[in-house]
DNA sequence: TGTTGCATGTAAGGGGTTACATGATTGA
DNA sequence: TCAATCATGTAACCCCTTACATGCAACA
């Protein structure tokens, strides 16, 4: 049940149409949550099913309706009691890191390119970041903790810090296994 | 497909039974990854009709035999293929971090006390870290790129710097959301 | 005329969690 | 005798990804 809390999020800030939510989710969310439209249209429905939202219908542009989704009391509530509710953290799973466990079955030339990469990445997004930091602290909401900017100036902080941490991470891996790479090449 | 992996990496390290497997998901290896037995037993199963595992069996303490798998050629070919494949990362999926997102729709004190939760919990996988740590270093086949742990201390170092950086962005957020509460109680 | 954006839906299959199920040995 | 550890399996269900499917408007 995590997306239906994901979609009580940002439709409490304001309405959105299924559309809205698969854009952010491919944007500006994309390094908190991701979800395609096929598990988000079925999810809304069901959720109105439930009480928790409620749609309102216009003309679309393509063969359907557009339907603009709001939340509702019931809603609003259930977003709040599992705000308050205890976490229970869930493993990581990230493939970069176990790749990095399985660095005695690789190849560590071939190793050390894709933490090179990664870390390319990594610069581009705290780039981004910077962008959006800056953007959201003059929009002057940032204080103000009923305002979504306030929230989402946290997560962004969350982003930051650990994209601070694994870049040198990555390029201490890479340092290792090419240290490695020459080695074993010198060795043999 | 990416528990296959994991079990290709573990068992590439040595023979394991489902049992060793899952124990090991529960322990030093619950930073990288989790599976539970009901997923492991009928993938190890999978992978032995792929070729890629053998099994050798012996009698079981209980009504069933006990099956012990080593990885073939084709299962290490599998691997090294894998670990040189491009890396397409995924949304991290934070609980954590989508809660901090939503801190518009909480109770400021309440989502205050979930994140100094954490930090405490963070305090204590960070000693836990630092004891594996030692341990590892102490057996000397860190600098060695064919030996298991010097793929275990990549890892391990990376949960470490993530749990270094998410510490105080922890801190952080209780900060910032106890300043909230208090500035929205003297206001109400 | 062909691609991108807006806008919504279904279906098939892979991946993961929770719960059900069995049974021997060892230690409190 | 009660609980924990060793050891393996199945079934039901939820969640998520990929692919199929439709159709208008704007722009190149």
């Amino acid at each position: 049940m995590r997306l239906r809390h994901v979609l009580l999020v940002l439709i409490a800030e304001r309405p959105h149409t299924g559309y809205d939510v698969t854009q952010r989710m491919r944007q500006t969310m994309s390094m908190i949550w991701s979800a395609h439209h096929s598990q988000i249209y079925p999810e809304l429905s069901a959720m109105e099913a439930d009480g928790l939202l409620t749609s309102e219908a216009s003309a679309g542009p393509g063969p359907r309706e557009k339907k603009t989704y709001a939340v509702t009391d019931a809603g609003r509530r259930e977003l709040r009691t599992w705000l308050g509710s205890p976490y229970r953290p869930k493993a990581p799973k990230d493939e970069l890191v176990l790749r990095a466990f399985a660095a005695a079955s690789a190849d560590p030339a071939e190793l050390a390119a894709v933490y090179e990469e990664e870390a390319a990445q990594i610069q581009g997004r705290l780039a981004r970041y910077a962008a959006i930091r800056a953007e959201l602290e003059a929009s002057g909401h940032t204080d103000d903790p009923t305002h979504p900017a306030f929230g989402h100036l946290l997560s962004l902080l969350h982003g930051i810090a650990v994209a601070e941490a694994r870049l040198p991470w990555c390029l201490d891996t890479v340092r290792r296994l090419r240290a490695a790479a020459d080695g074993g090449d010198l060795v043999t």
